[in-house]
DNA sequence: GCAGCAAATGATATCGATATCAAGATATCG
DNA sequence: CGATATCTTGATATCGATATCATTTGCTGC
């Protein structure tokens, strides 16, 4: 910068001034300055800005990454919510620091302006760990009672709602959910589906299920025969899951939708072109992801930020 | 830092060197200060250090995010790749800065020490773009000709010749590739199966498909179908186009494996609990992220790197 | 007893930007 | 014409760390 003011014959702080368009310098000597920047390939530096700015325009975003058993992996989910954060962050000028877990406790992640979790559901203690550190924090989720932090999350009940009624208006009493409720999120599904049953008056059966696999939804499904049980709609939360059931039943001989209704969730681009083609609750990440990092940007700028769901829909397809 | 030094009355500049466990202090001094620096909860100032350093100590990841019917979106592989990307920075107190092809120009990516390009297979404009920064640059991908930047990919040519391989020791002679192989990596999937058939005398059918899904996989084997086309086996370079050209071939009544073996590529999650479990191609993808972390450090250090490409396994199964 | 050396610590300058306050130039007004 | 307001520019200090060179202290060896 002391270069470009040599150059321009100005001094360093009118450079800094017409290269950050304040409206304090001449809009001649600014345009100027400003070409004469472009042409000799001038960088800002960063590390300097945010030294004399007291922040680093950065939101570090811990992801659990780690294989296991759920799906937080080997979904594509996490990375669309990146993307929508992703852009969100860029466009309002702040940087997306990418972390584990682990890599928490790098100096560049503490020196962050705030920190967004995703991933995160299962392990609460995690989250209450990094709550302490005293960042604006936005966690992506399942609202808990008593959290000191914002939650935005999809409306995991209004998903189990909608399936409950779904079933209901196709005249089904004999409902079974498969899942793992001791995910947040997916006890909210859980939830919401039993309650709107019960305003009908029917329970629905919970066989659970950890593993989000294809291979585990058919296994649920064998199980239920093999104990006799009579269900004629099923609601599981994971598309893959979903489609297990619906290869079992077919095995058994039950038909899919006429005996058995099955809906799955996450509406997994696989979910369109299955045979048949499955019926799924959506979210949208993209969206979340972008929600997450406005709610984000309102916390640094000390606005005040609420938890907030965002809304799911039952797309209706065959099963 | 100047706080501490008070503190522990001695001068800024050996609290720094305590910190960082210079052995230019006495270690009673040292571990007193460590100890108090930890009680007192100091953090340090990242910005001030690269700035005085003149380094960023981060590293940008650039990944293509935007929805496409290419594959790089809606899978997991990017997110694996960045989960070793992310491990092996973090671990040598690197930093990971996360964007898109769009947020690029960002001051924060430009101030990095390196960067990495990932799913920009088929853009190779944008790749030389990047090139002309004139920062260390690694990209997954396929080796192209005359690139001045380094290379790591999986070896989808080996790749394919093992599938070649696989099929010409099952007696097959009539084999087909399903795929699009205007994408770089995908032709040396190709290129590698072409080649191994031909080493036996055998010409493989080329059906090209752009999009990778199941329906898309259905289509290509009810088109040869309706042209009548003999084949006894079928090498599709994504796993949903194998489960839908299976799928297809049931369909139509021709028995998997026994009238035609099928091999996808990338053996997702669900390649193994798909019916049949489907035979595939494995790219270690953490491994590969892990690579491309140690080659940008590598370079960053101003040591040399070279391309390199990382072995892949057939997974035999029951297609 | 003193030169010579090693170990430990400190004073100062510096990285590259921006905030603050001061000041010169120009315009406006009665 | 003088005084005040407005526009434009600059000098200096500062953000928080580290490199360099200087200094102090204690010890070794002859």
């Amino acid at each position: 910068m002391a270069d470009l003011a040599k150059l321009a014959g100005v001094s360093k702080i009118t450079v800094s001034r017409a290269l950050s368009d304040s409206p304090l310098v001449n809009r001649e000597t600014r345009e100027r300055i400003q070409d004469l920047a472009r042409e000799q390939g001038y960088k800002l530096n960063v590390s300097a800005r945010n030294l004399r700015l007291r922040r680093s325009h950065t939101v570090a975003v811990i992801v659990e990454m780690k294989p296991s058993n759920d799906r937080t992996m080997f979904d594509p989910y996490p990375l669309m919510l990146l993307g929508g954060i992703s852009q969100e962050l860029t466009a309002a000028g702040y940087s997306v620091l990418l972390t584990t877990r682990q890599g928490a406790s790098a100096a560049a992640v503490q020196a962050a302006d705030g920190m967004i979790l995703l991933g995160q559901g299962v392990r609460q203690d995690a989250v209450r760990r990094f709550d302490k550190l005293g960042l604006p924090m936005v966690v992506w989720g399942a609202q808990g009672d008593h959290d000191d932090h914002v939650v935005v999350g999809s409306d995991n009940r209004q998903g189990g709602r909608a399936v409950a009624a779904h079933f209901i208006g196709l005249g089904r009493r004999n409902p079974v959910f498969v899942g793992n409720p001791g995910h947040p999120e997916i006890f909210e599904r859980l939830s919401g589906f039993v309650d709107a049953l019960a305003e009908h008056g029917v329970k629905p059966l919970l066989i659970r299920r950890d593993e989000f696999t294809l291979a585990s939804g058919m296994d649920a499904v064998q199980s239920l025969a093999a104990r006799h049980v009579t269900f004629d709609a099923l609601f599981a939360c994971s598309d893959l899951l979903a489609m297990g059931a619906v290869r079992a039943l077919q095995e058994l001989g039950r038909r899919v939708p006429r005996d058995v209704s099955v809906v799955g969730y996450d509406d997994m681009p696989l979910a369109a072109s299955f045979q048949p083609p499955l019926s799924s609750v959506r979210q949208d990440w993209q969206e979340g992801g972008s929600l997450l990092a406005r709610k984000m940007l309102a916390m640094i700028h000390d606005e005040a930020a609420q938890s907030e769901v965002l809304p799911v829909s039952l797309i209706v397809r065959a099963t």
